[in-house]
DNA sequence: ATATTTTTTGACTATATGGTCAAGTATTGT
DNA sequence: ACAATACTTGACCATATAGTCAAAAAATAT
């Protein structure tokens, strides 16, 4: 009986593949977008078969649905950390750093995610729609009492955020573009830090 | 004899179906992406068989690459127009107003780039390495003399760049995302043209 | 050691899809 | 009107791919 249609504690073969198949998969969807991947593809680089994969996972659908739901709760987190007690430009500058240090360290979960988006989330609209519009209409809300209390500049908070989340991920995302751009040699990464950070201090000061 | 393998002049109905086909295949493609589009798909928005789809085009392929080619064009267009003979901000503000333009009024062919981009520009990264790299580098110069000029503040040309692209095209590529956040009512286009001239005013202001 | 359970896979099916082709239909030029 | 050319398509093929299944192999429990 596969793992799927088990209540049972898993076993310790039962987490390795699972895993593996995962890391396999994140590979694979984030390369090719979900229709342009195939289970085979996500086999041969997990060193597995195909029915075995289809033994831990009901179907290709399922894998990627476990990958969207993690990958949500990373993406949401640097945003649930914004303190209202703290420092207004600070906050919001650390947040941009998370964000940024995500694209570099997780390039294949931002792209999983853009590509979901991109093709009008068909698998996890329920969420953008639940989750992340709630958090970020909460954290607008203090982004204007920040505002209101003269801490920051007048910016629409919603559109701050979306500056937020496409300067960053463009690195991942866009990152063919960018180095093409750039030419080979430097790190993106390392010069879009201080240039984001520069940014985003001179646009809040109020 | 199909259009695809003649020289000659093309007639009323070639160029009316090229047309068709290209606008059918514009929206299946920038929805779905390359290897979610099936050319049945392209037939059926079209209005036309699947035979003679590839009557006009040799392969599914031959019309993505149609695509990809007259986009570059208007995605590089406003680029050029940035004048070096201009007001330093007001150029780079015209030019965040003309990117943010077309990501509203040509949500597809955004679509469509950030899709080729997303998956390692597949089809156009000779392009991409080749006229986007030079144009940049050529604007990015412009940016350049315009500080050394007292005239901006300083700041990375190529980074701009990259946030002035990543800013505007998010707006179309991950439209659904803005608008689950913003709730409905509101067009995001109307309140982002506001936020984006103010705040590159700010950053750019020497 | 043996029984039980879990894991693995070769061989298979069904379907989707890119692409072909020969024969038919419409359009155009004279 | 008629021939030449351009256009259209139903039927078809080859391949790719999601997913199944029964039987073998490996791991685990007793």
């Amino acid at each position: 009986m596969p793992r799927s249609q088990t209540t049972k504690k898993p076993t310790r073969i039962q987490r390795e593949k699972t895993r593996a198949i995962l890391e396999a998969a994140l590979d694979v969807f984030s390369d090719f977008g979900f229709r342009g991947s195939t289970i085979d593809m996500i086999a041969a680089r997990a060193g597995l078969s195909k029915p075995n994969i289809l033994y831990y996972f009901d179907n290709k659908e399922a894998i990627h649905k476990t990958l969207l739901a993690e990958l949500l709760q990373t993406w949401l987190d640097p945003l649930h950390q914004i303190d209202e007690a703290g420092d207004p430009i600070e906050e919001i500058c650390g947040y941009v750093a998370q964000k940024l240090k995500m694209a570099r360290e997780f390039p294949r979960e931002s792209k999983l995610f853009a590509n979901e988006i991109l093709q009008g989330a068909p698998h996890i609209l329920p969420e953008i729609q639940g989750e992340l519009k709630e958090l970020t209409s909460l954290k607008a809300k203090v982004v204007k009492s920040w505002i209101k209390a003269g801490k920051l500049a007048d910016i629409d908070p919603y559109h701050l955020f979306f500056s937020i989340w496409a300067t960053t991920q463009h690195y991942a995302d866009f990152d063919i573009q960018v180095r093409s751009v750039l030419g080979d040699g430097s790190d993106p990464f390392e010069t879009a830090g201080p240039f984001l950070d520069k940014m985003y201090r001179t646009m809040l000061r109020p």
